[in-house]
DNA sequence: TCAAAACCCCAGCAGAGAACCGGAGTATAC
DNA sequence: GTATACTCCGGTTCTCTGCTGGGGTTTTGA
């Protein structure tokens, strides 16, 4: 549920391809490389992921590309990090026994994880462009 | 932010410290980790960790061992977490650049993340063992 | 006194995952 | 039918986690 390099990845090609969804033309890997300065064949395999999952189309052949499978407002963070991080039901190597007092323990972690699930939920990929737009505006008001 | 096994055993650990806080004798490594089944040396350096940052006291020589350092409703969830993590000031290896977007993203983990906090600062080493006792009490009704 | 009981420091190791790279396909538009 | 783009598969390096071992040093209590 930390913020790793791999989902920082994938968001960020999702926030290149929503704000092309509008023109409806694909994206390419490349050219999303080159604005986020990604790794080329990293993004290659997070966006196969994405596919898989169906949060993105990949259209193949000549002029190619990648687009959003959907509206960017109906995309909410915790699909991505849910498809990215493949929700996968506590396969953690070596857990303790499972005491009475390890059950008190994770449940608590079950509170954090359901709250950090209910703020992912809430942010949507248009929500993140629209804040990024704002936020622009903001640098250059200091910047006048 | 997530549970690693080192936090479960720090947090099993000092469980087993606050319900023996009440008597003021030391406990035992081979104590703890006899009744919840952790490796020893492993246990060791946890405690050690703990140790230093004030949590827990050691009393050295033959019949010693380890106490709370202070009462067991004085000591949050998130003291412990702060502790073993070692609050790392994000060192994360191989971050993406820091773009415009990219600081929206880690704005939505920041938000996480302190929601994450206070649900660990709202939890006392004594809420831990209150509920793993009511849980007992389910357990036994069950059980009758 | 002195040896056992306990803590303390340092070092290394196996396994898993993250991040990344490269090669050889395969589908599709032009 | 070929260039363009995606797709599958495998390997490599690096870091972290969980764990183990070899030495110490301090202190108690008989």
């Amino acid at each position: 549920m930390d913020l790793s390099c791999k989902i920082e990845y994938a968001l960020l090609a999702l926030l290149e391809l929503s704000s092309c969804y509008a023109s409806g033309d694909p994206l390419q890997i490349r050219q999303i490389c080159a604005r986020q300065s990604i790794p080329d064949r990293y993004l290659e395999q997070l966006l196969a992921t994405l596919r898989r999952s169906g949060l993105v189309k990949s259209q193949r052949g000549a002029r190619g590309g990648y687009l959003l499978a959907r509206e960017p407002w109906l995309i909410t963070l915790y699909d991505v990090v849910s498809c990215i991080e493949g929700f996968d039901t506590q396969s953690e190597g070596a857990r303790p026994l499972d005491t009475l007092e390890a059950s008190v323990i994770q449940d608590v972690w079950g509170e954090v994880r359901r709250g950090a699930e209910q703020v992912l939920q809430k942010h949507t990929l248009k929500d993140l462009l629209d804040q990024r737009n704002t936020k622009q505006q903001v640098d250059i008001m200091y910047y006048i």
